[in-house]
RNA sequence: GCCGUGGUGGCGGAAUUGGUAUACGCGCGGGUCUUAGAAGCCCGUUCCGAAAGGAUUGUGGGUUCGAGUCCCACCCACGGCACCA
């Protein structure tokens, strides 16, 4: 027999597999299925490097054992190559993006074919290939018909070198992740996605994630940061006549701490915030105030975040806010540790409870009041010294004592604050509550640090988004018909708001009170619009009906023979039962049968609005009536339990309003889809805020669909986690000629638990990618944006389970050999192509499972590779030593051994220690003169998984048939495991002193007999008598003297 | 600052979850083969000590017959978040 030869071998092999298409995957089996999945590479032009290969090779470690142990097994690989850093490649090397990402993905194609990887190259996918983001895009326009797309203005993180918007999630320390550029604030005109609509499930949903690693549970949960409070209004007002009209005017702020209202001293706006632009009042420091904030606008994130250091911020002279708790006249002071994309951009400072609040009080010699007890001071024990001074009013000095220079009071007992005194915080935030609630100056508020998802990019390599601007449609002015619900009226809730900010825009509104509202009757209420109406009711009608308006609004479009334009259905009642309490008045409303037929016509676009949380109305009735009436069904957050407050104030829902307008966006339609990204020769980008497909005008003119006047297309593009977001489903979608055929059944094979339901609500089990593999830095970015991507096709009944990934396994970095990152900067990079040219494939991807702990990070040690090499090789070298009749009865232990060890360890991501149970059995067998069939037809079925062309190899050489991946994987005798005699250790008072050899079913007093009989253990006993004596079996004896 | 992860020989790391610490590999030392080198092969290799023996899992305490593993306090490294009210 020859020399191991492992650039023979490999090669031989890599195209047996193709030829034989072994790792063609079936979408149908009758064995169970296993979906193990990599984070599919972004292909850049530097080619992969040793490290991106780790966590491939283990995934198709657990692919191929999974095999032999009896599963279908879904194993894919693709690109994700639309985004910045593709273009950016390009722009630097004069090419066109979609030639280079071709070329760039030939050359990893290339490079991943070394290492012997089970991919079924037919299923293949590029974010980049229309037929792909035809999907994309669709879903996209799904979410736009849903309300979870909206057109924003707000300031935004802005990347002068990219010259495009970034998302939150995008920035790394104030700079932009992938240049490193500070990142600026500007004002920009943007989609965004409503991701904060899903913040709730997304956190609670975590917990559901048990094969998850807790470290990235925890960083999605603090990255959602929710927190719960209040919201507090202050009426701000003049402190001197200023002989204009009364106006009431206040500012409403977020805490967490609503118990500590009492030791409110002063209360701080943002920069950004809107008080500061409204002119009501006269300012009278209003330069300096301007100069503030146009400081504050030139610091960078990057300085705000260094200067935090230092507070600064300057009073607001002329006005005061007051405390709604006492009434007390507090000032109101501009800084910029108020942040203003949080809350509300306003806080009430409490200075001796918030660090940074009483930072800011100590340098501007502001009032501090103590009004919580810390638990460590409660009055029972600790009364002296505080206790005496505690009444006094000398409350500075107060915290100063008790608080010492750290004011911060988790908890405690509320004191100084009237009807809160004495409770302990939990109960004096509830109690402050209610309070606020009662008199309608506050209420309950959940804040989440999550922010929404900034989904436009001003850059063209980028899925075109699939949207068309009429100017026309959205100039077009309509009257619109406000129509509220049982024991409501004209001025409740969200009406007399809408009314103000539809008519700021030259509509015409009609908000009438409606007949007998609290014994109401749908068909006289109904009358009562139709015939009191200042419009006609026709194509320039617009209907908003909340509550039982629903129904009031049905009645109205039964009776009238003409579409009107729009109607908007809030909340609205479909049958009369209900989540909370029945309402025996709604029941007697009317006869609830509706000609949703005619309703659907004449009701024009219908735009229905849902509460996820907290519904009333019933979550099957809104689908229903969405499926009736051909509607848009959005689920959003309300401001307001059922978009209407419980004091019944004015109150604002963006929602409604966005609902309520016609903004002159339409989707494109799904014929027109892929909408494609067009080829250009120019594609820089323009640093204006326009895309560069803005100037390709015959792309950018067309229809409008809804009036077919001139149009113009939406000319950003998405960012690069869109196509990321879902391509876990792509891979299980059958193609016919390249076209992806969403077909539930065969998705709910592969993410589902294997069996196919005909409908969401048949899903059984946990859903999920079984394995997915890959990076920590993911953490907040792809797997949330993915897990609510999933969620989304959740609720549209696109698949059957809520969550993408079942079981999560992060990775550990390779480093380089000097324990920097591998980077052309550093020049340590190291090329797979070198490696298994000089060692192998199989070496390579022994020798990077062995390094360490697979998740953790490990610099490469080229003197590894040759140690991989040589254990390759001694395996190589064992089989001449095969004879056929020999059996080898002595060392079969050790075999099962191995067996249970790999195939728990592989399992388990133990790769290293599986490797070295596999080495020590080599060596075991390199002592031995012969070697059992039974010994190298286990060994080379065990190690097939890590060296996978060597093992086909020894595999043939065994005169097996077909490819090992074919075999079946060992199973050991657990029989055989337990070895005859064992060794147990002797200790004396702690101490091992001496090791004895017994049978290993020894009894417990024979254990400790022998032991006591042993010399070295007398000598230590020094002839005292031994004290207590303990045998733990299997194990050792442990004797006390 | 807050959250998380980790700290074991010269190096990468193992340790059945409270039971012989340092498996396996690398490196190093010695030997063997060879004209020589490379590659093999054999022996040794936590530290101190000639040995007997002693010490040792970041530091200091504690629980226990017994602690790398559990508890308390602290130190260091890495990762995430960072004026989030």
């Amino acid at each position: 027999m020859n020399q191991y030869h492992p650039a023979k071998i490999e090669k031989k092999w890599q195209k047996y597999w193709e030829k034989n298409k072994t790792f063609k995957t079936s979408d149908s089996s009758d064995r169970p299925k296993f979906y193990v999945l990599d984070m599919f590479p972004y292909p850049s032009g530097a080619g992969l490097h040793v490290g991106h290969p780790k966590g491939y090779i283990a995934t198709d470690i657990v692919a191929r054992m999974k095999m032999m142990q009896g599963h279908n097994v879904l194993h894919p690989m693709g690109w994700d190559a639309f985004g910045l850093p593709a273009e950016n490649y390009a722009l630097k090397n004069k090419m066109h993006p979609a030639e280079s990402t071709e070329k760039n993905v030939q050359v990893f194609k290339k490079q991943l074919g070394l290492l012997g990887f089970t991919y079924d190259w037919d299923r293949e996918v590029n974010t980049t290939d229309p037929e792909y983001y035809r999907w994309t895009q669709w879903m996209f326009i799904e979410m736009y018909k849903r309300g979870l797309v909206f057109e924003s203005n707000e300031p935004i993180n802005w990347c002068p070198s990219c010259k495009t918007g970034l998302a939150n999630e995008d920035l790394d320390d104030g700079k932009c992740e992938r240049c490193g550029s500070i990142v600026e604030q500007k004002p920009m005109r943007q989609w965004v996605i409503k991701i904060t609509d899903y913040a709730e499930r997304l956190l609670n949903d975590i917990d559901k994630l048990t094969e998850w690693p807790e470290p990235i549970k925890e960083m999605q949960r603090n990255w959602i940061g929710k927190s719960e409070g209040a919201l507090v209004k202050f009426a701000v007002i003049p402190t001197e006549a200023q002989g204009r009209a009364e106006e009431s005017l206040s500012i409403e702020v977020f805490t967490t701490r609503p118990d500590t209202l009492f030791g409110c001293t002063y209360c701080v706006v943002a920069p950004e915030h809107e008080l500061l632009r409204n002119q009501k009042f006269n300012i009278k420091n209003q330069k300096e105030v301007n100069e503030y904030i146009a400081n504050a606008k030139n610091k960078t994130v990057m300085e705000r975040t260094e200067l935090a250091k230092e507070k600064t911020g300057i009073e607001i002279q002329g006005i005061k806010a007051v405390n709604p708790a006492n009434g007390e006249q507090v000032p109101i002071f501009v800084a910029d540790y108020v942040l203003g994309n949080y809350g509300t951009g306003a806080i009430m400072a409490v200075p001796a409870h918030d660090e940074r609040d009483w930072e800011f009080a100590k340098k501007y010699d502001l009032p501090i009041r103590c009004v919580v007890i810390p638990d460590a001071y409660s009055v029972e024990s600790a009364s002296k010294p505080f206790s005496d001074n505690f009444q006094k009013d000398q409350d500075v000095e107060m915290t100063k004592i008790l608080l010492g220079e750290k004011c911060n009071v988790s908890g405690g007992i509320s004191t100084n604050s009237d009807f809160l005194n004495g409770l302990k915080t939990p109960e004096a935030k509830q109690k402050m509550i209610t309070w606020l609630e009662e008199k309608n100056i506050g209420k309950k508020k959940t804040q989440y640090k999550l922010r929404d998802w900034v989904f436009s990019r001003q850059r063209y390599w980028g899925e075109p988004i699939p949207l068309v601007k009429c100017e026309a449609c959205a100039n077009k002015k309509f009257n619109y018909i406000l129509i509220h619900g049982f024991t409501s009226n004209s001025s409740r809730g969200f009406k007399p708001w809408l009314k103000t900010e539809l008519e700021k825009d030259g509509h015409r509104v009609w908000n009438p009170d409606l007949p007998n509202t609290t014994n109401p009757n749908v068909n006289e209420q109904a009358k009562y619009v139709l015939e009191n109406s200042p419009f006609s009711i026709d194509e320039d009608t617009v209907l908003v009906g909340h509550s039982l308006g629903g129904p009031v609004t049905y009645r109205i479009l039964e009776s009238i023979n003409k579409k009107i334009a729009r109607t908007v259905l809030v909340d609205p009642v479909v049958r009369p039962r209900f989540n909370d309490q029945d309402r025996p008045e709604v029941v007697a409303s009317c006869d609830w049968q509706f000609d949703w037929k005619k309703i659907k016509i004449n009701g024009g676009k219908i735009v229905v609005l849902g509460d996820i949380h907290r519904p009333i109305i019933k979550k099957e009735h809104l689908v229903e009536l969405e499926k009736n009436l051909g509607a848009d069904l959005w689920w959003v957050i309300p401001q307001n339990y059922h978009f209407s407050s419980r004091g019944g104030a004015v109150e604002s829902e963006p929602a409604v309003l966005r609902a309520s307008i016609d903004s002159g966006w339409s989707v494109v339609d799904d014929e027109e889809l892929p909408l494609e990204l067009p080829k250009v020769k120019h594609y820089e980008p323009s640093g204006t805020g326009e895309s560069p497909l803005a100037t390709i005008e015959k792309w950018v003119n067309t229809k409008c669909p809804k009036c077919s006047g001139p149009a113009k297309r939406e000319t950003n593009t998405m960012p690069q986690w869109a196509g990321s977001s879902w391509y876990y489903l792509a891979y299980a979608m059958p193609r016919v000629k390249g076209k992806y055929i969403w077909d539930k059944k065969v998705i709910e094979y592969w993410i589902g638990s294997g069996l196919a339901p005909r409908s969401p609500s048949e899903a059984q089990g946990e859903g999920g990618v079984d394995f997915y593999v890959g990076g920590a830095e993911h953490a907040t970015r792809h797997l949330i944006y993915a897990r609510f991507w999933h969620k989304f096709l959740f609720d549209i009944g696109m698949v059957a389970h809520d969550e993408p990934f079942k079981r999560l396994q992060n990775l550990g970095v390779i480093l380089a050999e000097d324990g920097r990152k591998m980077s052309k900067r550093w020049n340590n990079v190291i090329n797979p192509n070198d490696i298994v040219a000089r060692f192998g494939a199989d070496a390579m991807r022994v020798y990077e499972m062995f390094m360490g702990p697979f998740d953790q990070p490990c610099a490469w040690n080229m003197q590894g590779v040759v140690g991989a090499k040589r254990f390759l090789e001694k395996v190589w070298d064992l089989f001449p030593r095969l004879d056929k009749n020999f059996t080898a009865d002595a060392s079969v232990g050790i075999m099962h051994k191995t067996i249970k060890k790999v195939t728990e360890d592989i399992s388990e991501m133990k790769f290293n220690t599986a490797i070295s149970q596999l080495m020590i059995w080599v060596n075991e067998l390199r002592a031995q003169e012969k070697t059992s069939f039974d010994e190298l037809k286990n060994l080379t079925l065990l190690l097939a998984p890590f060296a996978p062309h060597l093992c086909e190899e020894l595999w043939e050489m065994l005169d097996q048939k077909s490819s090992v991946v074919n075999a079946d994987w060992p199973k050991y005798n657990p029989a055989k495991i337990q070895d005859n005699e064992i060794t147990l250790a002797i200790q004396v008072n702690g101490k091992l002193r001496d090791t004895i050899v017994v049978p290993f079913d020894i009894s417990d007093t024979d254990a400790k007999d022998r032991a006591l009989a042993s010399e070295k253990v007398q000598k230590w006993l020094e002839g005292r008598a031994p004290k207590k004596v303990i045998y733990v079996k299997g194990k050792l004896v442990s004797i006390v003297a």
